[in-house]
DNA sequence: TATGAAAAACCACGATG
DNA sequence: CATCGTGGTTTTTCATA
C-alpha cells in the first residue's frame, strides 16, 4: 500500500492540508474527480494513516503565546534512563511544541511557545528541575517568516 | 474582546486542537456546556480569529517526507532587498515548513522536510541558487520526540 | 444517481446569576 | 444583561445502496 499516490491523491492531500473543512463536493471541484471518488480516496488515505488527524490551528498572538524560543540542549549522559526522563519531561510540558534529537546523539532542539520572557523563565526553571542538562541555550524568534503544517507532497 | 477566555473557551480550544472533527454535541460532553452554548462560543472564537483554520495533518513517513533538517543560516547583508528575496525564496519552497528570524538579526533557522539526503541536497542547491548566504549548516533529526500544533492555553 | 440519517447552522424564548 | 439551556427549523453533508 504505502507510498504510491497518484496525482489525484496528492491534490486531495494538498487541499486538505490547507483546509480540512472542505466537503467532498468542494474537494471534487478542485481535484477534478467526482464527489464519490474523492470521498473514497479520502477514506482510504485516512484508513491507511496517511491522514493522521484533523486539528484546529490557533493564532499564537490571540491565543496568548506570542513568543517562540528555539532551545538547544546538550547532554553528557546518554544512558537510557536519562533519555526516558527527558522524554517524559518533554511530553509533560505543553509549552514544548517540538522536540528533536539531532544527529550527534548529544544534541536536542526544542521549540517552545510562551507568553513572554517571564513565561520562558518559568519554563526554563521547570525544565532544569526535571532533568539535568550539561548545556542549554535559547534563541528567540523575532519574526515568523513561515510556519506551516503542510508537508511537501 | 481579545484575550479574555474563560475556562470553557480554553477547554473548547484544547479539544479542537486535538481533534477538529468533533461535533458540537461531542464537544458539549467534554466541555460541560450545552450543544448550542458550545457552538456559539466556537463561532465567536472563529470570528475573532483565535481559531485560524482547520487542517489535516499527515504522517511524514507515509507521506514520503521522513527526513527533517534544522538549518541554520547566517547572512552578512541585512539590507531590505536581501530580506525580501529571502522571504520570497522561503515562501516558494514547500520543503521549508518553518522559517524564523532569530534574535540577533543575522540568524535564521529553517525547518526542512525532505524524502532523504538526496532530497536535502537538491533543496540545498536550490536555496543557495536563489539567495546568497554567508553561512549555512544543517543538522538532521534522528528522532522526533514531540511535534505538536497545539499551543499551551 | 438517489436516498435516509445525521449534523450543521441558525433562531427564539425563557431562566439564571 | 451576559450567557445559559431547551427546543425548534431549514439546509447541507454523509455514507451508502
Amino acid at each position: 500500500m504505502q507510498s504510491n499516490f497518484d496525482d489525484f491523491d496528492r491534490r486531495i492531500l494538498a487541499e486538505l492540508q490547507k483546509d480540512a473543512t472542505l466537503t467532498a463536493d468542494q474537494l471534487s471541484e478542485r481535484v477534478g474527480l467526482s464527489r464519490n471518488a474523492c470521498w473514497r480516496r479520502m477514506k482510504i488515505l485516512e484508513d491507511a494513516g496517511v491522514i493522521r488527524k484533523r486539528v484546529a490551528l490557533l493564532d499564537p498572538v490571540k491565543a496568548g503565546c506570542p513568543l517562540t524560543a528555539i532551545v538547544n540542549i546538550r547532554t553528557n549522559q546518554h544512558d537510557s534512563d536519562w533519555m526516558t526522563r527527558f522524554q517524559a519531561a518533554v511530553r509533560s510540558m505543553p509549552e514544548i511544541t517540538g522536540a528533536y534529537r539531532m544527529t550527534g546523539d548529544l544534541d536536542y532542539v526544542l521549540r517552545v511557545r510562551v507568553a513572554d520572557m517571564a513565561g520562558y523563565d518559568a519554563f526554563y526553571k521547570c525544565l532544569i528541575g526535571k532533568v539535568a542538562v550539561s548545556d542549554i541555550s535559547a534563541s528567540f524568534v523575532m519574526e515568523e517568516i513561515k510556519d506551516s503544517t503542510a508537508l511537501p507532497i
